[in-house]
RNA sequence: GACCCGGUAGCUCAGCUGGUAGAGCAACGGACUUUUAAUCCGUAGGUCGCGGGUUCGAGACCCGCCCGGGUCACCA
């Protein structure tokens, strides 16, 4: 293996085994730091010229300026960077020699007064410094400069697919994919601070289920060895989440991770958080309030820690910060907004008619396409892709939705809403279908398509309809893709720049 | 899956109509006690994604493949 080694690396081995040899241990245990970076700094006044407190910091070198007898180094940490500034005649000659041996990467622990240097730069003077951890395999810092008070960097870490495979070393290296993903962390931490206010219960269901439900899409599959049976990683938390609703939970929530195996784009990660609420005796005009809210809140908690980064150079996460929400958001028909968007009444139209106007407006393939796809197709083109602002598409076709109750008045209609920004959706919600005998005919039409090559068809979820019969209350249920909710709230075009593994094909 | 762009030193990149590999940073040696993309002198560092082909000669041209990014399509 040592063969392989590239020559920085080797210069590297080197100076450990030069460290061990002189007695000093290259990975420490702890070191007792008394303050962050960024706190240090604020520990010294603007107005203060003679030397102040002393602190003992701790953080990775990113910039080392050696000058003979003296030497500058940058140290960062989460929190930010400080100067530190190491003398001969401070240090004694034998510690100052051991900075040799120090490279761009390390870890170290510095102890000292700060003072100002003479371009005003907040520094710790060292009088102490240890090294804490090696580092064997250089980190691709650039090198930054300011420039009429930007930041600009240098040749920096620019290979995405290198980023995403060494996501430690992009967050070592950029400080703004950390802020972004301290970010989505606040986001959801908000999130659930909304719903548990609201008296919503957090819970756990499954991830590995015999009978997956809930959504339309491929499952992967997976084999338990003791029970000798096929399981599958769930496509939606739904069915358990209602299950607990029977139970008597009446208001619950999860965040979690669904997994649908189909294609990876810049929108799509087989494995991506979804957070799903349901509520009893609530109906979908009571979710889509809630939904609001919480838009709301993501938006205000995010807005709160982040912005786009200022640092040219930087990787980018689109433009424009965080959205301007002016609740209440629009709220749109279906039917209404299709019809209007294709000049005639869709629904009204004869099978070949409806199929014309599809491929008239660049649906492909429609023949291969059942009637309820071409609707949702045709309306995926002409309306949904245009809908910038947060907006409410309510009232789906019975045929798009089948675990929505029918709404009441118009029984080809149901009593669902789906939330679009930006063309994409954030939100899908309904009053949950709680009479198990029409959803027992649901899942056999299920079943019939899936006996028929459907993947993406589940089959019949025969203890859910028991949990149905036992009486299931009237509730209204949403799910949030997390991921997509957070794109829209940084303008970040790819989902794999919000998931900190997003999935690749293996090295 | 289709199309476009790309893969060259640890990193960021250059390399013209084909002539035998370059820069900056990082590294190594040296000078330097307030620097901050430190500076200055010197040194080393390469399977040019992989495999074929054309040619006296290929990083470059041709064919195939692999990998990545983007766009579109699919996947609500």
């Amino acid at each position: 293996m040592s063969e392989d080694l590239n020559f920085v690396q080797r210069a590297r081995r080197e100076k450990l085994d030069a460290l061990v040899a002189q007695g000093v241990s290259p990975f420490a245990y702890s070191f007792d730091r008394t303050h962050t970076t960024v706190d240090a700094l604020r520990l010294h006044p603007a107005d203060q010229h003679e030397e102040g407190d002393t602190v003992r910091v701790a953080g990775r070198i990113v910039a080392w300026r050696a000058h003979g007898k003296t030497t500058f180094a940058h140290l960062a940490d989460d929190s930010g960077r400080i100067q530190l500034y190491f003398r001969r005649d401070q240090l004694g000659d034998a510690t100052y020699a051991k900075l040799d041996m120090f490279d761009i990467g390390d870890v170290i622990g510095v102890g000292g007064p700060l003072f100002r240097t003479r371009t005003g730069e907040v520094t710790v003077r060292a009088v102490d410094v240890e090294l804490l951890a090696k580092s064997l395999r250089p980190l691709p810092f650039g090198k930054e400069e300011v420039v009429d008070g930007v930041t600009v960097r240098h040749s920096g870490f620019a290979d995405a697919e290198q980023r995403y495979r060494q996501r430690y070393a992009d967050l070592a290296v950029h400080p703004e994919v950390r802020l972004l993903f301290r970010a989505r962390s606040t986001m959801i931490r908000a999130l659930r601070g909304s719903l548990d206010e609201l008296g919503y219960l957090e819970v756990e269901t499954p991830v590995l289920q015999p009978v997956y439900g809930g959504a339309t899409a491929r499952p992967f599959m997976t084999h338990h060895n003791a029970l000798d049976t096929t399981l599958y990683l769930r496509i939606a938390d739904e069915l358990y989440l209602k299950r607990l609703v029977v139970g008597g939970l009446d208001r619950v929530y999860e965040i979690g991770h669904d997994f649908r195996n189909e294609g990876i784009d810049r929108t799509h990660n087989p494995e991506f958080t979804m957070l799903e609420f349901y509520e009893a005796y609530a109906d979908y005009s009571v979710m889509m309030t809630r939904v609001e809210n919480l838009v709301v809140c993501a938006a205000a908690a995010v807005g709160a820690v982040w912005a786009p980064p200022e640092i040219e150079g930087a990787v980018e996460h689109g433009s424009g910060g965080v959205p301007q929400l002016r609740p209440p958001f629009p709220r749109i028909q279906w039917v209404q907004s299709l019809n209007d968007a294709l000049g005639a009444d869709a629904m009204g139209l004869g099978d070949e008619a409806l199929r014309n106007a599809a491929r008239q407006i660049g649906v492909q393939k429609v023949e291969t396409l059942s009637r309820p796809k071409v609707l949702d197709e045709m309306f995926q083109a002409l309306v949904e892709s245009k809908l910038h602002d947060p907006t409410f598409v309510v009232d789906y076709p019975v045929e798009l939705s089948p675990l929505a109750k029918p709404k009441r008045g118009d029984p080809t209609l149901t009593e669902r809403f789906e939330l679009f920004a930006r063309g994409k959706e954030l939100a899908n919600a309904f009053s949950e279908l709680n009479d198990p005998i029409d959803q027992r005919r649901r899942f056999e039409a299920q079943a019939r398509l899936r006996a028929a090559g459907d993947e993406e068809a589940s089959g019949v979820d025969e203890d859910y309809l028991r949990a149905m019969e036992y009486g299931m209350p009237p509730m209204g249920g949403v799910g949030i893709g997390i991921d997509r909710l957070f794109m829209y709230l940084t303008n970040t075009p790819n989902i794999r720049d919000v998931i900190l593994f997003p999935i690749l094909r293996p090295e």
